[in-house]
DNA sequence: TTTATATATAACAATATATGAATATAATGA
DNA sequence: TCATTATATTCATATATTGTTATATATAAA
């Protein structure tokens, strides 16, 4: 049981894992966009932003919907968001006690 | 710069990213603790318990200092609890949502 | 129907990460 | 010094993840 719950606590941070996904995730911020959008804006190549999106909505992340010809995605709980904004709050410390850049 | 960010924000879910890491952390929450004690708790081997270890440290996760023929170990900074709570609320609502156990 | 556009999937090579077993190191106490 | 205990590291190997290229699917428009 509590094995289950670390795996699934595992999975979430490994959908988080990757430069690209978060980079994704703060686009969506402002709301639902196109794979197309996020393309264009990643400069990424248009495969590898479909598989990244297929794993964040794996777990549970993301949320989809068709509109034509397009897909579009969204953040299901906004407290994903709220995980990044920590992490960042984190890394902000960890910066300035050893006094790098930020 | 931004990208650089991105980097270092995958690089902390990745630390997170493994359920005896997670387990790991959880068992540091009251305090530190010395190797020897994880090892046992866990159940796991020395040697994969270090190199977990090894990793929390690396990513700036994990403070650790000698006492004698032990190594201490702890979280140098509590908000990395904050996001294991919020990621286990996350997946408390999403299980709910397709009522699963939990 | 044919064509164009948007998206997903498959196949592959490259790289990263995981584990267990064996070994190395380092501090302590006899 | 030698033996013991605690911890870290190395090696071999298995597995997972990533990016790229090519291809498949699905919708819409001509």
């Amino acid at each position: 049981m509590t094995e289950k719950l670390l795996e699934s606590q595992a999975d979430i941070f490994k959908a988080l894992a990757h430069p690209v996904r978060l980079q994704i995730l703060q686009m969506l911020k402002p709301g639902e966009r196109c794979v197309c959008e996020l393309v264009v804006d990643t400069e990424k190549e248009q495969p590898n932003i479909s598989r990244h999106l297929a794993i964040l909505k794996k777990d549970g992340i993301l949320g989809c919907r068709k509109d034509g010809t397009r897909v579009m995605y969204w953040v299901r709980d906004r407290r994903a968001f709220e995980l990044l904004d920590l992490c960042r709050e984190m890394l902000k410390s960890y910066y300035q006690e050893k006094s790098e850049f930020f």
